[in-house]
DNA sequence: TGCAAATATGAAAACGTTTACCAGTCGGGA
DNA sequence: TCCCGACTGGTAAACGTTTTCATATTTGCA
C-alpha cells in the first residue's frame, strides 16, 4: 500500500546520477506549459481531464515531486513549524510533541524541532528561522518564562503565529492549551486530606515556573477550604527531575513533626522522592504518603505505583497544532483551551498510620 | 547576552504591521546593490570594510534577516535534516535525537522531526521532503526495517544522504553508527552466569528487530562458552514495551523448572515484567533476578534499581549528527561507528537463592 | 447561425537570494 | 608614462515554482 512517489528507477541510468526532474521536464515531455504542468497538480480542477491525465501519467513516469522550496519562496509559506521544548526528554513534552506530530501530518505540516535546552540563544536562533520565512508558526511548550516569544510577538513580527502548550496560560498573548493546574492540585489535595492527612508537605519547581506557582496555589486553597493552616516549613523546593526530587527528599527527615503525605508536582520528583525515602528505611505509603503530577507511562508501572494526576499530553499537542492552523489561515480570535485532567489513585497514597 | 537580530522594533510603525525586510530594501537604504549586501553579509572579504560596515550597520537598523526559502532555492541545500523515528516517547531515542540537535546547532543544520509511528506512508511521505528538495538528509532512528530508506538510496535519489544510528548496523548501505549488542547481551548473560544461574530466560522483541537478534546472539553465544545448552522454552516474545513485559512475564511462573534470572532485552520490558513478577508475589531478586537493556534515566530510580547495560543515547546522536554532515560534505567513504556500552549491576540482580 | 460566456492553455512576472561575469579604479613596476 | 593585476562593486541570470493576464477554443443558447 505504501508507495512513495518514486517509480523512476525505470527510466534512469544506474551509472549516472540522475538530476532531479522539475516541472520544465515534465511540461516537456507531456508536451504542455510549466503553467498547466502546476495546474494539474495543485488546482485539478482548472485542467481538462485529458490534459490532466496526461500530465500526471507523465510525473509518474519521470518521478517528479514539485520542490518545495520553490514552491514556499513563490507562496510565501513554508508548511513548516517550529515545536519550541526545553528537554525534548520529558515524556509530558514528547507525548505533546507527538500529537502535534499527528494533527500536522493530517494539517500538510512538518514540525521543526527546537530542543532549547532552556538557552536564550539557542531560543533565538530558532525563532530567527520564523523571520527568516522557513516555518511559518510555533509552538512553544517551554515550562519557562516565554520572554523571547513576546518579543516576537510584540516587536518584530506582528503575522507570527505563535501557540502556547503546557505552560503559562494567563500571561500568553496568544492562543493557549493546558491544564487546569490550580483544580488539579486542589484535587490531589482533597484526596490526601480525605485519607486524614493532616500534615502534607509539597515539593515544588522553580518558582518561575507557572506550574510551580499554579499547583502551590491549588494546594493552598485546598487546604485554607479544610481549615487547615499553611506551613511554609513544609515546602521543599527543587527542580522537576529525579535526581532532584531524591536530593530534596531527604530534608523531609529533618522537619520537626514530620509531614505524613508528600504532594510532588511532578511525577519525576516523586519517583526520586520515593526512592530517597525508601532508602532512608521509610515505607511508601505505610510511613509516608507520596504523589506526583503528570502520570509519565512510567509512574504505573512503578513500585509501588504511583497515585498522580493525569494530564492529556498527547491531546494538548494536538489542541496546540489545530490552534496554530487556525492562527496561520487568518483566525484572529485568542482562544484558550482548557483540557480536563484526572486523579489517578494507585498504591502510593494511604491513610496517615496505615500499618 | 541573548540577542535576537531584531533590533528594528525602532523604525517601525508600532500600529501597522512591518513588511518584511528584503535584501533590495537594505541595498536601497544602504545606496549600494543588491550583490554587494549579499556579499557583505556573506563573503566579508569580498567587499571593502567601509561598505561593509554600512551595510551591517543598515542591516542591524532595518532588522533585516536573510529570506532562508530564498537561500536554499539558489544554493540548492536547506540546512534542514530529517530525523526519522518510530516513537518519540522511547527515552533512547529522545536522548539520541537531542544528541543530534546539540551537534546540527554547531554545524548550522536544524531538524525536522518525523515521527513515523512505524507506518510506512507516514515514513515515505517524510522521505518525499528529500526529493522534494526541502531537507538535505536523513538520520534513521526507527529500530524497524528500514525498507523506504533502502529504495529510497537505491532507486530515487542517489545523492541522498543516509545516516543509520541504533540499529541495523550491518545492513545498512550507509553510515551507521551504534553500540556492539552482541557484545554487551554477553557482558550481560556472563554477569548473571557469574552470579551462579543456570536458568536464564530471556524477554525479547519483534523478531524482526536487528536488536532482538544481536542481543539474542550474545545470549546465546555467551551460553554456549559456559557449556549451556540452549533451551527455546525459555525465550518469551513481547514487545518492547512495560505493558509487553508485564504481560509476557507472566509466562514465567507456568514454565516447569522455572528459571532464577530472566534477561529482558530492553529496560521498559524489564520494568513491566518486575511490576507483574512482584504483583505475583515473587522477590526481585531474592526469588527471581531480572535485567534489562539500554539503562534509561528511570532504571536507576526504580525500585530495586534496574541491573542493565548503558547504552551512549545522546552520543550516538552526536555521531550519526556528524557523519550526516560529512556525507553532505561529500564524503563518500562508508563509516560504521560502534560505541562502548557499560555493565550497570544495581539491585535487580543477585545469586539464586538469596534469603 | 451567430454571439456571449465559459473553459483551457500559454507567456511571463514574481518570490528573494547567490554568483558569474564584467567594468571601473587604483597602485605599482617597467 | 603606460600597462597590468588586484580590488570593488554593479548587472543580470538562475534557482523552480505559482499565478495573473491574455488568448484561443469550446459550449450554450436564442
Amino acid at each position: 500500500m505504501a508507495r512513495t512517489a518514486h517509480s523512476g528507477a525505470l527510466v534512469q541510468h544506474p551509472d549516472h546520477p540522475k538530476a532531479m526532474v522539475s516541472i520544465r521536464d515534465v511540461s516537456i515531455a507531456a508536451g504542455v506549459s510549466i503553467a498547466t504542468v502546476s495546474r494539474a497538480i495543485g488546482n485539478p480542477d482548472r485542467v481538462s481531464k485529458a490534459t490532466r491525465e496526461k500530465v500526471l501519467t507523465v510525473v509518474e513516469a519521470l518521478g517528479y515531486s514539485p520542490n518545495l522550496v520553490a514552491r514556499s519562496l513563490r507562496s510565501q509559506q513554508s508548511k513548516l513549524i517550529i515545536v519550541l521544548v526545553t528537554n525534548i526528554a520529558n515524556p509530558v513534552l514528547s507525548g505533546c510533541i507527538r500529537g502535534i506530530e499527528k494533527v500536522a501530518q493530517g494539517l500538510g505540516y512538518s514540525v521543526l524541532l527546537g530542543d532549547t535546552q532552556n538557552d536564550d540563544v539557542i531560543e533565538a536562533r530558532y525563532l530567527n528561522l520564523l523571520s527568516a520565512r522557513q516555518a511559518d508558526g510555533v509552538i512553544q511548550l517551554s515550562y519557562r518564562q516565554h520572554g523571547k516569544v513576546d518579543e516576537l510577538i510584540l516587536n518584530s513580527n506582528p503575522d507570527a503565529a505563535v501557540v502556547n502548550a503546557c505552560a503559562c496560560l494567563d500571561a500568553a498573548p496568544c492562543p493557549s492549551v493546558g491544564v487546569d493546574d490550580v483544580g488539579a492540585a486542589r484535587a490531589m489535595t482533597e484526596h490526601l486530606l480525605g485519607l486524614g492527612h493532616k500534615r502534607i508537605a509539597v515539593m515544588t519547581g522553580p518558582d518561575e515556573s507557572p506550574h510551580s506557582r499554579d499547583r502551590m496555589f491549588g494546594y493552598r486553597l485546598q487546604l485554607r477550604a479544610a481549615g487547615i493552616a499553611f506551613d511554609d516549613a513544609l515546602v521543599i523546593r527543587g527542580e522537576f527531575t529525579m535526581k532532584s526530587g531524591s536530593e530534596a527528599a531527604a530534608k523531609i527527615l529533618d522537619l520537626k513533626d514530620r509531614p505524613t503525605a508528600l504532594f510532588c508536582f511532578n511525577d519525576e520528583m516523586a519517583i526520586g522522592a520515593i526512592q530517597k525515602l525508601t532508602s532512608l528505611g521509610l515505607r511508601v505509603p505505610q510511613d509516608i504518603s507520596v504523589a506526583g503530577f503528570d502520570d509519565i507511562p512510567f509512574s504505573a508501572y512503578a513500585n509501588p505505583a504511583l497515585t498522580t494526576i493525569y494530564q492529556p499530553a498527547e491531546e494538548m499537542g494536538a489542541v496546540a497544532m489545530r490552534l496554530l492552523d487556525q492562527k496561520l489561515s487568518g483566525e484572529t480570535e485568542i482562544r484558550t483551551v482548557t483540557l480536563p485532567t484526572e486523579l489517578r489513585v494507585r498504591q502510593t497514597t494511604a491513610p496517615p498510620g496505615t500499618p
